[in-house]
DNA sequence: TTTAAAATACCCACCTATCGGTATAGCTGC
DNA sequence: GCAGCTATACCGATAGGTGGGTATTTTAAA
């Protein structure tokens, strides 16, 4: 992994010595206190350096430029780019990096999109201190982490999986969209006002969570329909 | 195949019945005189029926959303529809149709394009009355048809096959469009202006030949870029 | 038969992408 | 040195997509 320096640490009862390896750690979050809570929480631990700490998105970015990090911490809203879009850039930049998202938000549908974006691990600031500790070790030994809270939304998430299920028409819509045709042309093919076709698009952007064009063909290839 | 009458039809020196299917097809061109002609000729052969004429795109799109064809042979450039969108249409409407695309452009990317898109057969309207029937055969019986200035073109097409290469940093923005970011965000996260952004995603438009945003992500998919 | 879902259609406002220019600085190879 | 490519940057105009509404008809389910 990058930057990171190996010492020499004892384990068990001191009898023996084993290489034990310090993980670089970006930390970043809008709020100082809960920064430098977050450096104190982790670095109590010697395995692991908050090497940098960032107050918004935009410096995040900069410090991931210029530095390689094991780690990435993140809060999920933040002024000037948000961690969805930090988690994404960071998996462009770096992408043996591991990302913690670190959140209030306990919406299913963001945290599916963060793990599918590339975050490796999940937790609530209302989970305990144990949680994240307990995510710094699993995702670096290149395992997944979800807090028993945010599993738990996950669980009950799958029960209102009424996403997702495009009627047929928009399916067809989409199918439209997806062979680069315009809603003008859509309408002209299907014999309906571009009105319909603006809002069967409307429709299928607030079912499949897209947030535009792009996300909407990505879905597209993901359920077999190009 | 869809609405295909069969007929006992001698073959060989007549002594021998045997089952003749005639295939019903869908003339689509913007001369009349053409369409007259390629009935003519079509029709010479007694498995190929005409059963509709279309002068341009929308006509003919009426017409596939009535009824089926065993084959579409269809001109290039038309009012209304052009022949790839009609192309596309077709496609979706009636997957098992079979295509014949009847042009004048000999453009390696217009031909490249239209068979990516479905079409089963490519002529020239300079090559010989013998390469349209000989296309019929072919396509009814599963194959591809391209006649030979059209295989020419293709040959000599791939010698000069400059397009596609992106640079490192036209991909580098191709990968930021496919993660969903709009051009002001991938300025930020490139610390360039929104304009040179604009100006990599116009030259990556032109170089991948997509014509809009879902073509460059379908061009990313195809190339591994997501 | 009542109800709910789906398909249809319209409005306005705003944002974003695309087109067709032009232009300059830096780098690379002949 | 200079031609050619790349990355950078700007402009105006237009096309197209998105967001947030509302509303009617058709179809399917309870």
């Amino acid at each position: 992994m990058a930057n990171s320096k190996k010492v020499w640490f004892p384990t068990g009862f001191g009898r023996i010595l084993s290489p034990v390896k310090t993980y670089s750690v970006l930390l970043a979050d809008d709020h100082q206190i809960l920064l430098d809570g977050l450096r104190s929480l982790i670095e109590s631990s010697k395995s692991f350096e908050v090497k940098n700490m960032a107050s918004n998105g935009m410096d995040a970015l900069n410090f991931l430029k210029k530095t390689d990090y094991d780690i990435l911490v993140t809060d999920y809203e933040m002024p000037g780019l948000t961690g969805l879009e930090l988690v994404k850039v960071a998996r462009t930049l770096q992408p043996e990096i591991k990302i913690i998202v670190l959140s209030m938000h306990d919406d299913p549908a963001v945290v599916k999109e963060m793990l599918r974006e590339g975050a490796n691990g999940y937790i609530l600031k209302k989970d305990s201190h144990r949680s994240l500790s307990d995510a710094l070790q699993k995702v670096v030994d290149g395992k997944r982490f979800l807090s028993e809270e945010v599993s738990e939304i996950l669980i009950h998430a799958s029960d209102e999986e009424e996403k997702g299920t495009l009627t047929a028409r928009e399916t067809e819509v989409l199918r439209l969209v997806a062979k680069e045709f315009n809603s003008r042309q859509i309408a002209e093919i299907l014999f309906i006002s571009e009105r319909t076709v603006e809002t069967h698009r409307k429709n299928i952007l607030r079912k499949t969570g897209a947030s535009n064009l792009v996300g909407l063909i990505k879905y597209a290839y993901a359920n077999n329909l190009i």
